[in-house]
DNA sequence: GCCAGATATATTGCGCACAATAGAATTGTT
DNA sequence: AACAATTCTATTGTGCGCAATATATCTGGC
């Protein structure tokens, strides 16, 4: 007869928190999809504008650094931005190695119409802000625990 | 003077949570690279086969029901793993529109290397199966939330 | 001042993800 | 039996994400 073997126990799909969170990711993706079409972003991008909305005039590199991304998927993303008149790409003077983003007035505009999408996903979320952040304190400190193993 | 306005906190914090699984997510990604390259596999190449390794010679819409993922994902992916040859493609008699996947000798041999898998990333994440099962499942129900919040 | 190494961005290539669409097979209804 | 609606897979196009590589710039040691 067929039997489940207990040494497939960890190969079983249900088991693994990484799958959890590659469902989940996905998951907030397409929650976040309707609230930044209409803000005309995706999200990685949504992710960069709110960096910028923070603080603009900053090197693509400190954008990499908040967002753990590299210039191979920043650079045609800011262009993206670049082209639908969000942001400006300058080269420092100070440093030319450096390209500074800076946000248009019509990126700085775009802050207002952002208020709308936390709410929207806190609704869909269905979660008390305690949940969350309780979550969220457990999933970084994993994360920077990954990193940290990775770095070694 | 600069402020920092209040009005800006609902900004930051929904998106928190969703930064800190997104982030997790690529963080996981690195962590399996090296332990996956030793297989061949990619980690959502690594999700298909751990589905196939429960049960194989099923069509390309329940992987993709396991996997949450649709068949402009799977349909390319399958056919990488079909030019591996780890997996073999053969459209249903029963029912033509179906495509049933199969594993080869190779794909089932392939079992036996990936056991090694779970317990790297379980070294990586420094943490108990306790606390990454409980995070599996806040995690899990986290999703399903939204996911049914997209089906309204 | 000169050069080696480090730093910042850009480019290329590959593999997801997913929306939109298309096309073939099946099912349900009449 | 015919046909409209549904189901399943494949295709196309866009946008990440990252490794590998390239190029220009800067910095420190001499």
């Amino acid at each position: 007869m067929a039997r489940k073997p207990a040494a497939d126990l960890p190969l079983l799909l249900g088991n693994q928190l990484c799958f959890a969170v590659y469902s989940t990711a996905h998951a907030f993706n397409r929650a976040y999809k309707p609230l930044l079409d209409r803000l005309g972003l995706t999200y990685p991008q949504y992710l960069v504008m709110l960096v910028l909305w923070e603080r603009d005039g900053v090197p693509v590199k400190d954008i990499g650094e908040r967002l753990l991304l590299d210039s191979g998927t920043l650079t045609p993303l800011l262009k993206r931005l670049e082209a639908a008149e969000l942001v400006k790409r300058t080269r420092s003077t100070e440093d030319e190695r450096q390209v500074l983003i800076a946000l248009t007035s019509k990126g700085q505009a775009l802050k207002e119409k952002a208020r709308a999408v936390p709410e929207g996903i806190l609704a869909a979320s269905n979660c008390s802000v305690a949940e969350l952040s309780a979550m969220k304190n457990e999933l970084v400190a994993l994360r920077d625990r990954l990193n940290v193993a990775l770095a070694e």
